[in-house]
DNA sequence: GATCCTCGAGTTCT
DNA sequence: CTCGAGGATC
C-alpha cells in the first residue's frame, strides 16, 4: 500500500466506482458488472476505511448501511414549504381545472407536464456543495423529521449528484415507497420472523422510513423518484418543468421514465388512461397522475391557493371498493355537541386497510343512501383515506334489517338533543356540562395545532374527567404528578411528562390560544385573524360584534359566536384562570401597529400607469396587505387609476379613503 | 340571489 | 378527506 496521499486518492476513486454502479444498478436497472465484482469494490472501500478511519466521509457508499439508532427526529422547517395538492377524480374536474389555468393564463392548449403519482411518502433532500446535507419527510408541509440517516441508506438516492457544476444548494423533492415485490418479500420474511406484516407497500416505505434505527431501514429495500425542485441556488435557469426533470435525470436522480408532456384537456385525460391501463403491470403502486404547467413562469403566475397550488392538479383513479355488513350504528359525541352516526362494519381490507368503522355524517346522509342496519353495503376509502358507504346493495338486504333513529337524548349524558331547523347536524344541548362535550373540548385544547400539550390524550382526558380532577382547561395547569401517578397506565415518569409538556404550552402565541378556546366557527386561519387584527386578548374579549366584523373573513355569524362566548361569565373565567396560570404570548406586532399597507385591503380600479395590476397586487401583498375585487366597507384604500369605473363611486359613497397611484407608490415605498 | 372559495368540524387507521 | 356553512364576489 502507499503513501496516505494514494490511499485517500484510491477511496475516492472506489466511492465513485461504487455510486456509479449503484446508479447503474438501482436508477437504471442497467448493472455494468456483476454482483461479485461489486461486492469485491464494495470490501475494498470498507477495508480502506476501517484501516484509515479518517477517510471516511459521509457521503461514502459504506455509510448506506445504517448508523446508530438516533434518540428522536429532529424538527427540520422547510425552507420552501411542501405543498399538497388538490384532486380531481373525473373528467369534469380536470377540465374545470384547465379552465382555470386557461383564463388565469389568457391562453389556449396549455402544455402539461404529466407523471404518474406515487403512492409513497413525499421526501425533500437537501445537497449542499454537491453533497447529501440532510433529507426530512414532508411532515405537515411547513416542518417535518429529519431522517438524513435513514434516507443515505436508499440507494437509489444520489449521495453525490453528478450534476456538472455542483450547485451550492439544492433541494430535491420527491416520492419514498416500497416496489411491489420488495413488500411481498419483506411480509414473508417478517411472517417467518413472527413480527407483525404491513398492510400495504407505502405503510411498510413509511414504518422503514420511520425507523430510528437506520441500520434497519438499510435492509428494507426502499426505491425513490424525485419529480420537483424545493429551495436551490446556483442551479441553472429552466423554463419548463420537463426541463428540470431532465436536469434532475441527467444528475442521476431517479425520475419517472413514464412522464411525458401532453396538450390540453384531451391530453391529459389520455394520459390517464393510458397510465391507468399500464398501471398494474408497474412495479409500484400509484393512485393517480399529476399534471403540472409546464411553463415555469406560468406557474408562478399562478401562484397558490390556501395549501396548494394552482398550476398542478393531481388526477386519482378510482378508489377501490369492497362490499361488507353494517353490524350496527352507535352515536358519537363531538366537541361542539354534535352527534356523528358511525356504522360498525364487518372488518373488510379495501384499499390496503382493514375497515371497521365508517362515518355517516348525519341523519339525512342516512337516509339519502337509504343505510339500515344489517344491510350489506359497498366501502370504499375516499381519496383512499377515509372509509366511506358508497350504497348499499339492496338486493342483499335482509328482512331483519332496521332503520337507524337519532336518539332524542344524548347517548353520554342524556340531556335532549335539538337539531336546529336549517342545520344538517343534531347536538346534545347539554353544552360543557355533557363530559362527552368537556373532553373534546380539552383534547382540542391540548392538541399540536393548540396548546400543543404533548402526551395529554383521550385514555388520560377521559379518566380526569371522570374523577372530577379537570373541568376545564384551566384545571390541567393546576394537575401535579401525585395526581396523574395516581391514574391508570401513568406511572410517574409519563406523569413527569405531561406536567413537563403542560408546563412548556404556558408559553405560546395569541392566535394558539384564541384557537385552543374552542369557540363555535372559530378554527385556526379565523384565530390567526382575530390575533393579528386585535393583537391583545383583552381587546379581543372586550370587542362587540360590530367590531369583530371588521375582521377579514369574519361576518355576522363568527362574529356573534365569537361575542357570545366571552360574553358567557364561565368563559371569562376560565380564560382569567389560564392567564393567571401563567399563559403568556410571545409578543407578535400586529399588522396594523406595524405599517399602512400591512394588514391593510386595497380595491385597484381603474388603468394604472406604471404598474401593471398584477404587479402592483404582488407589491402590495409582498408587504402584507391584501388586493379585494370589490368595494366594500372592509376596504382601508380604494387606488383609482385613469377612468375608475364603479367602485370609485362606491368608494365615495362609504367614505373610503382613495389614493391614487403616486398616493399607493409611496405608501409601499414608505414601508421599503 | 347565485356561485365560488375557504374554513371549520368531524372522522379513520397506523 | 368530505361535508356543510360562512363570507366574499358577481
Amino acid at each position: 500500500m502507499g503513501g496516505p496521499r494514494e490511499v485517500g486518492a484510491r477511496a475516492e476513486k472506489l466511492r465513485r466506482e461504487i455510486e456509479r454502479h449503484n446508479y447503474q444498478y438501482y436508477v437504471l436497472d442497467r448493472p455494468l458488472i456483476p454482483d461479485a465484482q461489486y461486492d469485491a469494490l464494495f470490501r475494498e472501500l470498507q477495508q480502506l476505511e476501517a484501516r484509515h478511519p479518517g477517510l471516511v466521509t459521509p457521503d461514502s457508499p459504506t455509510q448506506r448501511v445504517g448508523t446508530a439508532p438516533a434518540e428522536a427526529f429532529a424538527e427540520v422547517t422547510h425552507r420552501v414549504p411542501m405543498l399538497s395538492l388538490n384532486n380531481a377524480f373525473d373528467e369534469d374536474e380536470v377540465s374545470a381545472f384547465d379552465r382555470r389555468v386557461r383564463e388565469a393564463l389568457e391562453r389556449e392548449n396549455v402544455e402539461y407536464a404529466a407523471e404518474p403519482k406515487f403512492d409513497g411518502l413525499a421526501v425533500s433532500l437537501v445537497y449542499e456543495r454537491g453533497a447529501l446535507a440532510r433529507g426530512a419527510t414532508r411532515g405537515d408541509g411547513y416542518t417535518g423529521e429529519d431522517v438524513t440517516a435513514n434516507l443515505r441508506t436508499v440507494r437509489a438516492i444520489p449521495l453525490r449528484p453528478t450534476a456538472r457544476r455542483a450547485p451550492p444548494l439544492l433541494e430535491v423533492r420527491g416520492e419514498v415507497l416500497m416496489l411491489k415485490g420488495d413488500f411481498e418479500e419483506l411480509n414473508r420474511a417478517q411472517r417467518a420472523r413472527g413480527e407483525k406484516e404491513f398492510a400495504n407497500p407505502r405503510n411498510a416505505a413509511a414504518g422503514s422510513l420511520r425507523q430510528l434505527d437506520s441500520r434497519v431501514t438499510a435492509l428494507r429495500k426502499l426505491a425513490f423518484f424525485a419529480y420537483g425542485l424545493g429551495a436551490a441556488e446556483g442551479v441553472p435557469r429552466f423554463t419548463k418543468h420537463s426541463e428540470l426533470l431532465d436536469y434532475l435525470a441527467a444528475s442521476h436522480f431517479p425520475v419517472a421514465t413514464e412522464r411525458a408532456v401532453v396538450r390540453g384537456v384531451a391530453g391529459l385525460t389520455d394520459y390517464h388512461r393510458r397510465i391507468g391501463e399500464k398501471r398494474q403491470r408497474f412495479p409500484y403502486d400509484i393512485d393517480g397522475v399529476v399534471y403540472k404547467v409546464n411553463d415555469l413562469a406560468a406557474q408562478e403566475r399562478l401562484g397558490f391557493v390556501a395549501r396548494a397550488p394552482r398550476f398542478a392538479i393531481a388526477h386519482k383513479f378510482p378508489a377501490e371498493e369492497a362490499a361488507s355488513e353494517v353490524l350496527a350504528i352507535d352515536v358519537q359525541v363531538g366537541r361542539t355537541g354534535a352527534l356523528t352516526p358511525v356504522a360498525r362494519l364487518k372488518p373488510v381490507f379495501v384499499g390496503g386497510v382493514t375497515v371497521t368503522n365508517a362515518t355517516l355524517h348525519n341523519e339525512d346522509e342516512i337516509r339519502r343512501k337509504d343505510i339500515r342496519i344489517g344491510d350489506t353495503v359497498v366501502v370504499r376509502r375516499a381519496g383512499d383515506v377515509i372509509p366511506e358507504v358508497v350504497r348499499v346493495l339492496k338486493d342483499r338486504r335482509p328482512a331483519r334489517a332496521r332503520h337507524f333513529a337519532m336518539p332524542g337524548r344524548c347517548p353520554v349524558c342524556g340531556s335532549a338533543v335539538k337539531r336546529l331547523e336549517d342545520e344538517a347536524v343534531a347536538r346534545c344541548t347539554a353544552g360543557l356540562y355533557c363530559p362527552a362535550q368537556r373532553k373534546q373540548a380539552l383534547l382540542h385544547f391540548a392538541s399540536r395545532r393548540a396548546m400543543d400539550i404533548e402526551g395529554l390524550g383521550d385514555k388520560l382526558v377521559d379518566q380526569l374527567v371522570d374523577k372530577g380532577v379537570v373541568k376545564t382547561a384551566a384545571d390541567l395547569y393546576r394537575l401535579d404528578v401525585g395526581t396523574l401517578a395516581g391514574l391508570e397506565r401513568m406511572a410517574e415518569k409519563s406523569g413527569a411528562n405531561v406536567v413537563a409538556a403542560i408546563e412548556r404550552s404556558k408559553r405560546t402565541t395569541l392566535a394558539r390560544f384564541i384557537y385552543a378556546l374552542g369557540i363555535r366557527n372559530v378554527g385556526e386561519s379565523t384565530a390567526r385573524d382575530l390575533a393579528q387584527h386585535f393583537g391583545k386578548l383583552e381587546d379581543l374579549v372586550k370587542a362587540d360584534e360590530q367590531s369583530l366584523q371588521q375582521v377579514p373573513d369574519v361576518g355576522p355569524v363568527v362574529a356573534q359566536s365569537t361575542a357570545q362566548f366571552f360574553a358567557e361569565p364561565r368563559n371569562r373565567k376560565v380564560v382569567d384562570g389560564l392567564r393567571g396560570a401563567g399563559i403568556r404570548f410571545e409578543h407578535v406586532p400586529t399588522m396594523r401597529a406595524r405599517g399602512k399597507v400591512a394588514g391593510k385591503t386595497f380595491v385597484l380600479t381603474g388603468a394604472l400607469a406604471h404598474l401593471a395590476r398584477e404587479e402592483a397586487k404582488e407589491r402590495i401583498e409582498a408587504r402584507g396587505g391584501r388586493v379585494a375585487g370589490s368595494v366594500s366597507k372592509k376596504t382601508d384604500y380604494v387606488v383609482a387609476g385613469a377612468d375608475p369605473g364603479s367602485k370609485y363611486d362606491k368608494a365615495r359613497e362609504l367614505g373610503v379613503a382613495v389614493l391614487d397611484e403616486n398616493g399607493l407608490l409611496k405608501l409601499l415605498g414608505e414601508e421599503a
